[in-house]
RNA sequence: UGCUGCGUAGCUCAGAGGCAGAGCAAUCGCUUGAUAAGCGAUAGGCCGUCGGUUCAAUCCCGACCGCAGCAACCA
């Protein structure tokens, strides 16, 4: 209107309305209040005050499998913490003692090269090991200070660390356990080996470099011409000389070739030339055109067979004078070379596989070359030479013997050492292993069926997890415990300087050598004197200089931690273990093998794991793609609560994808979630359940309704908590929030909160069911939305610090209570909101057409088959509120249907209904006789809604 | 290459051998007493592809494609 009509009464309308009123902001402005509340929780101890709350409860325990305490946490750290943080939580709401022991992995190659990058290499190995220690703490410290952001609740003044001298020497007594039960021992492995560091390098400090070597194509003579010729279906071979002959990039190994392999399936031919020296050969029939021509050579092909034909038949070493059986091997290919691979298994890891599966013993394998690439001096012909400086040699020696047929160079992508680039092999050392297979001491079954049978008698989730475990176990090698480290815990052996063998005394040895590492750390193992240790013996011993296999220090975390550093607040086994899926091949597995070693059983009930973040095309996340999201940066623009919603809302049994846009998403969710919670605050501010509370059988029937499908919710999201199914968690809860309440109860609601007596029995009645329905919410998102829930917490709680009111003080054990009939009830109101569906479709199209703006501008009038007809009827003057009409009313006819129009009476200027008794009372032209009542009279009487 | 898992609306996720669902986003309205809010309506899908079983398949089976994790002394 052009003459605005002005309103001097507006204010003094709204006065005598009810009208919203609560501190609880609509927006959390998270990323700057919760850095406050971590601090508060943490000077407060807050976690500390809930673990005193659930003192003598059940104690269900989650243990944290230690992160790598080095560099900042990245979004996975994130997913994984903020993950164990909800099932502790909800394990905590759900009526257990659930404490929390946060802790982290600190030795290890990573913090070494660190240490080496900062300092430089061949320190002294106490030095290494104490920057390394110094360093690794200061990394905690900040990845802790990361964790603490994302409301993560823990005994962080107190976490474990593996490098803790207390766990340190525990692990070392963990040692001491599976070595008397019998599972340790000594035998050759293949490891990457940098001849100018002396010693072995781990995958990452290898690298791949162009390297030019001289490739060879070499004849083994054949030695057994009566089996070669049965195998190729012959009477007899033509030539009584012949070779077979393989192809090498490393002719330093030929010396210590003990076999040949063939692939079982491909064909080989014999093929006979007319070369009176070399009359008769075997290669892969495939390569016969290709190599004869690369040796300069004719010959055609008389007989083929397949691999597997020519098994375990010897041929000649090309310098030496012994024999080399053929061994299949599927792994062979024919992209180059001859079809057959030349196998030294001391320098080659399918070389070793494949002759220790075909009966070779590790005394047997030959080890020629030494740490720093020489020959050993008594190998014949070439002892004492660098292997590099010896490979022309031994191709000139092959052909004053006649076995070389042909020789060039070759340039090849090879591996090198990161630190000296130069080339490094693979060579066979000593390492200590603990045996899948081999029959303990005790009469227990094998480390393998052990293992086996816990994993039978572990729950995972999912439960796929199961099979895959089962299928590592199943498979594996033995474990190699043993690593050539400095930052690592000893594997405190003394062994016979001659022959190697572990002191008879061993296990009280490493007793004592873990009360000095109780006392100075590993540090320790390094200062000790062997006098000390065995006296008069001392001359014959030395001290192993291996550490453990870092998987040994987190898998034995159940020993060092659930009984040893934190055995007063955790418990063996463990409720649960919580990972990522890679960790079914790392800290599951190796916790798995040492706990079985150790208790026969798993060190955990229960395995959970979730997949990794990838962005919202599914592709993981990388610097180079640009589609890195960072915890900290979305702690810190827009708060960790939203981090939390994501984690929660995504189904992390498998990818779990984000983006920007993903998080604008989750940030509408918990808009939603936290606009509604603050209806309810602001409604229920003048609201005292210990006076106010209208029981149950008294209120309004949509109230009762209201706390049926609460209760229904409530059972969705406990039932999905216990499955850790957060994301129907979240399903449920902000479906309740949308459609339940915005959608329909609540906005129902307005009218009779705002516009009845302010302590009616009406309105306390639809306060009742908020004030129930906040209690139930916020309980259930707590997990979730930790810090949002604790605010609410406060605002129910003003002038209490959160030591005195919790909301994780709180249980959701005591469920809402039943209204009577539930199910009818359930039933009654859903078909009323099938009616109500078709009202608000049927004033859509009126106000499309421009009859109506607000529904209460609109009158209703409802035809409806006799059964629904009495449902309907029964409401009486209550029904018009539940559609938010001004009136509704009601007749029989055969089909449904709705019609609508206008309202010819005036608009109540408190209620805005539309009313013909606007105006009866003198005081208030404005108002309507119902609006008077609440004012000044009885006031309405609202049985339904 | 092998093992494991995943693939439903723009996004996050439900679903069940028999008409494909929710929230958010989008579009269009209403409201201005949840207001940097709230309500409604509309639109949006070869349920990864190809075969098989079945009266009927998005669902069960097989193959393939795509993505991820593990296959290494990598935390």
């Amino acid at each position: 209107m052009e003459n605005k009509p002005t309103k001097p009464d507006t204010q003094s309308t709204k006065a005598t309305l009810n009208l919203p009123d609560t501190p609880f902001p609509m927006r959390g402005d998270l990323a700057k209040r919760e850095p406050k509340w971590v601090a508060d929780w943490t000077e407060k101890k807050l976690y500390h005050a809930i673990r005193a709350k659930a003192a003598g409860r059940p104690k269900w325990v989650l243990h944290d499998g230690p992160p790598y305490a080095n560099g900042d946490i990245h979004i996975g750290h994130a997913v994984n913490k903020v993950l164990k943080d909800i099932v502790v939580k909800s394990k905590l709401m759900a009526g257990y003692d659930a404490p929390y022991v946060p802790g982290w992995d600190c030795h290890g190659m990573p913090i070494e090269i660190q240490i080496e990058k900062k300092y430089g290499k061949g320190l002294p190995p106490q030095e290494v090991q104490a920057k390394s220690r110094a360093y690794a703490t200061e990394q905690i410290e900040k990845q802790k200070k990361d964790f603490m952001r994302l409301g993560v609740l823990g005994e962080w003044e107190n976490p474990y660390t593996t490098m803790n001298p207390r766990n340190e020497a525990d692990e070392i007594r963990a040692l001491r356990k599976i070595y008397d039960a019998g599972y340790v021992f000594r035998g050759l492995k293949p490891v990457n080996w940098c001849f100018d560091c002396g010693s072995a390098l781990a995958e990452a400090e290898v690298e791949y470099q162009d390297k030019t070597d001289i490739a060879v194509d070499v004849g083994f003579a054949f030695a057994e011409n009566d089996r070669l010729a049965k195998a190729f279906g012959l009477l007899k071979l033509p030539h009584d000389t012949g070779y077979l002959v393989i192809w090498t990039t490393t002719p330093w190994t030929l010396p210590a070739n003990q076999a040949l392999n063939l692939h079982p399936e491909f064909e080989y031919a014999l093929v006979e030339t007319t070369d009176v020296a070399r009359p008769l050969l075997i290669l892969a029939k495939e390569r016969v055109e290709t190599c004869l021509a690369s040796w300069g050579m004719q010959g055609k092909v008389i007989a083929t067979c397949p691999g597997q034909a020519l098994d375990h038949i010897n041929f000649r070493h090309p310098f030496y004078d012994r024999l080399s059986p053929v061994y299949l091997g599927d792994y062979v290919t024919l992209d180059t070379g001859t079809g057959i691979v030349h196998s030294s298994p001391a320098y080659g890891i399918e070389d070793f596989l494949s002759c220790r599966a075909n009966g070779l013993k590790d005394a047997d394998v030959l080890t020629p070359v030494m740490g720093d690439g020489k020959y050993a001096e008594s190998l014949p012909e070439f002892g004492g030479m660098m292997i590099w400086d010896a490979n022309p040699k031994i191709v000139e020696h092959m052909r004053e013997k006649g076995s070389l047929f042909k020789a060039e160079k070759f340039t090849h992508s090879y591996m090198h050492c990161w630190r000296h680039r130069t080339p490094i092999i693979y060579r066979a050392t000593n390492q200590w292993f603990a045996g899948m297979d081999i029959a303990p001491k005790s009469d227990a079954d094998s480390l393998r069926k052990t293992a086996l049978a816990a994993i039978d008698a572990t729950q995972f989730f999912p439960g796929w997890g199961k099979a895959r475990l089962h299928a590592m176990i199943a498979n594996r090698p033995d474990w190699t415990l043993s690593r050539q480290r400095q930052w690592g815990v000893p594997m405190a052996f003394f062994v016979h300087r001659e022959t190697g063998a572990l002191h008879p005394r061993t296990g009280e040895l490493l007793e004592a050598v873990a009360k000095r590492v109780e006392q100075g750390g590993i540090e320790a193992w390094q200062t000790l004197s062997v006098e000390d240790f065995l006296g008069a013996e001392a001359k014959d011993y030395v001290k192993n200089p291996d550490t453990l296999d870092v998987w040994f220090d987190s898998g034995t975390t159940h020993e060092t931690v659930l009984r040893g550093s934190h055995a007063a607040q955790l418990k063996f086994p463990a409720d649960m273990y919580l990972e990522g899926s890679d960790q079914h091949r790392g800290w599951f597995h190796s916790s798995l093998l040492t706990s079985c070693m150790i208790n026969g059983r798993a060190p955990y009930d229960q395995l959970l794991t979730h997949g990794f973040v990838v962005d919202q095309n599914g592709r993981k996340m990388s610097k180079s793609l640009g589609n890195v999201v960072s915890p900290q940066k979305v702690c810190d623009s827009l708060g960790a609560d939203i981090l939390r919603l994501w984690v929660a809302a995504t189904d992390y049994s498998g990818e779990l994808a984000l983006s920007d846009e993903i998080l604008k998403r989750v940030t509408e969710t918990y808009r939603r979630i936290r606009n509604t919670l603050r209806f309810l605050l602001a409604n229920t501010a003048d609201f005292d359940a210990s006076k106010d509370l209208v029981p149950l059988e008294e209120m309004s029937e949509i109230d009762r309704y209201a706390i049926a499908m609460t209760r229904d919710m409530a059972k969705h999201a406990v039932d999905a908590y216990g499955r850790y199914e957060f994301h129907l968690v979240m399903q449920a809860i902000q479906g309740f929030c949308s459609e339940d309440l915005g959608g329909f109860y609540l906005d129902v609601l307005k009218d009779r909160l705002y516009t009845c007596g302010a302590t009616s029995k009406a309105r306390r009645s639809a306060q009742s069911a908020l004030h129930l329905i906040t209690q139930q919410l916020v309980r259930l998102m707590a997990p979730v939305l930790s810090f949002t829930a604790e605010e609410i917490w406060s605002t129910l709680n003003p002038g209490k610090n959160v030591t005195e009111a919790s909301v994780f003080f709180e249980t959701w054990n005591e469920p809402l209570p039943a209204p009577a009939n539930e199910v009818a009830l359930v039933e009654r109101w859903s078909q009323l909101r099938e009616v109500r569906t078709m009202v608000t479709k049927a004033i859509e199209d009126v106000r499309t057409a421009g009859g109506v703006g607000s529904s209460l501008q609109a009158e209703i009038s409802i035809t409806a088959p006799a059964a629904l007809l009495s449902e309907l009827e029964r409401l009486g003057d209550d029904l018009k509120f539940v559609f938010i009409t001004s009136q509704a009313t009601v007749k029989e006819g055969a089909e449904l249907s709705v019609d609508v129009k206008p309202s010819a009476a005036a608009k109540c200027d408190r209620c805005w209904h539309y009313r013909s008794d606007v105006g009866v009372d003198a005081r208030h032209p404005g108002f309507c006789a119902r609006c008077i009542s609440n004012l000044y009279g009885a006031g309405e009487t609202r049985a339904f809604a």
